[in-house]
DNA sequence: ACCTGAACACCGTTCAAGT
DNA sequence: ACCTGAACACCGTTCAAGT
């Protein structure tokens, strides 16, 4: 045996890089034989999922590609994840761990859920490709329930009627999932992957097709520098701003007592 | 010729079904050479796209049953289009060029943009898929201006700021489009394609799990009736309620008057 | 000009067989 | 118990060759 039997041993040496074959030994022992593979874990198989699809993007892991970076064949992975589908709910728990929330404070409740709407979105886009596995996926693990948790003790701190605040954490997790997506397809759209493309070049080819439109569409045509405007964090600081003064504005409706 | 030579009819006779071969002629006269597969056009191909969707889902329409079921080689459709991603475009065009848009009524401006929020979902439900291939597409064709005219229209209308009716367009979009790709999720996920799954039973076992969760959670806890509350369509009335009562609340802030 | 067959480089998943 | 090779039934796209 080559490799430590720890398996937290295993597990960082694993971390440090993907196909480490250590022929060397740092003790200067050579190896009297091929390194034993580290055996598959649920959590390496994470692991890689969550390097590649920062490194690929989400479109391009498949259980095949992660399968070579695991360096085993795609069929191993069925051993410890029942199919694509349970991975991707497995990356999206994990991540949604991370996120962050505040101890609901009454007099700020606005600013908070802001803030962790803008917490979930900067998530996403260090995880790109996370957003487009999340989509469509009940929150029934830990991480989805963590964040339904906090979402709503600070809506809920804010006098925000049961009703609203509960579908108001499907209503924002939509939205930011939605808009993290969005964001992700214009990234892994052609161009090379990593540099982010051409907005401005793009709004300005973008408003000059509005412009030139024929009068059947008068509005985009005068508003086209309105409809253009604005990079992704502004756009979606309106966003943001609309959910929020719009529960605000409607949590009454949604009280049982007064229908 | 068998075919008749107007390219209507032959339209028309495609749209009746997708191989049907006309062994037997009406007239009597016995075919003397198998007839002619109609020429691919754009439209056929959108047409069989749309018609394939509905029956299969968006997930299992590739360029190779597409192709199938206009009796031809997956190569034939590159000759009418670049590739899927251009399909898609074409797709979503032609559907959202099916969108109704109101007069604008100054009086009625929030009901009216809550009734074309309702009309594209319907829309979206009406064709199964439609929504995941609009997701993250850039509305430069006519279907995509013509609605953010409509939008831009009612919401102008109403004394809403022109910035915020602009964004306001990407915003609703975003949501109902979001909205609606998870509702596809949800049809096409195993289980006989059609029958819709059984909403109520989910929930109730959503709703044990939420109430059986440990004290780590005790807001998920404590509002879990609330959090598996309504179906598809009282969420939605809920996310377009606090929408457009959130473009009223902060339309205001993006004037660039009074910044 | 339009269509085709065949090929290229991929997928997710299964399953009998190995250790 | 865990892993593997090989296979099944698919993908999108290209391209030389046909009509």
């Amino acid at each position: 045996m080559v490799e430590p039997a720890d398996p937290a041993d295993r597990e960082r040496t694993w971390q440090a890089g993907p196909v480490r074959v250590r022929v060397t030994l740092p003790g200067g022992r050579r190896p009297d034989r091929a390194a034993p593979k580290p055996r598959l874990t649920v959590e390496r198989i994470v692991d890689a999922a969550m390097g590649l699809m920062k490194d690929v993007g989400y479109d391009n892991v498949s259980m095949r590609s992660l399968a070579r970076a695991l360096d085993t064949g795609p069929a191993s992975l069925y051993a410890h994840v029942a199919n694509k589908d349970e991975l991707d709910q497995l990356v999206i728990d994990r991540i949604t761990m991370m996120l962050e929330l505040p101890e609901p404070d009454p007099e700020r409740w606005q600013d908070q859920l802001k803030d962790v709407l803008r917490s979930v979105l900067q998530l996403y886009r260090e995880h790109p490709g996370a957003a487009r596995a999340a989509m469509g996926m009940i929150p029934t693990a830990d991480g989805g329930l963590r964040a339904a948790d906090g979402i709503m003790a600070i809506a809920l701190a804010g006098g925000v009627s049961p009703q609203a605040a509960a579908w108001f954490c499907d209503l924002g997790s939509l939205y930011v999932g939605a808009l993290a997506y969005e964001e992700t397809i214009w990234l892994t759209r052609e161009g090379s992957p990593g540099e982010p493309l051409d907005h401005e070049a793009l709004d300005e080819q973008l408003r000059t097709l509005m412009e030139s439109v024929s009068d059947r569409f008068p509005h985009v045509r005068q508003y086209a520098a309105e409809l253009t405007a604005g990079d992704g964090d502004e756009r979606f600081e309106f966003g943001i701003d609309v959910l929020v003064a719009g529960l605000a504005a409607v949590s009454d409706k949604y009280r049982p007592d007064r229908p």
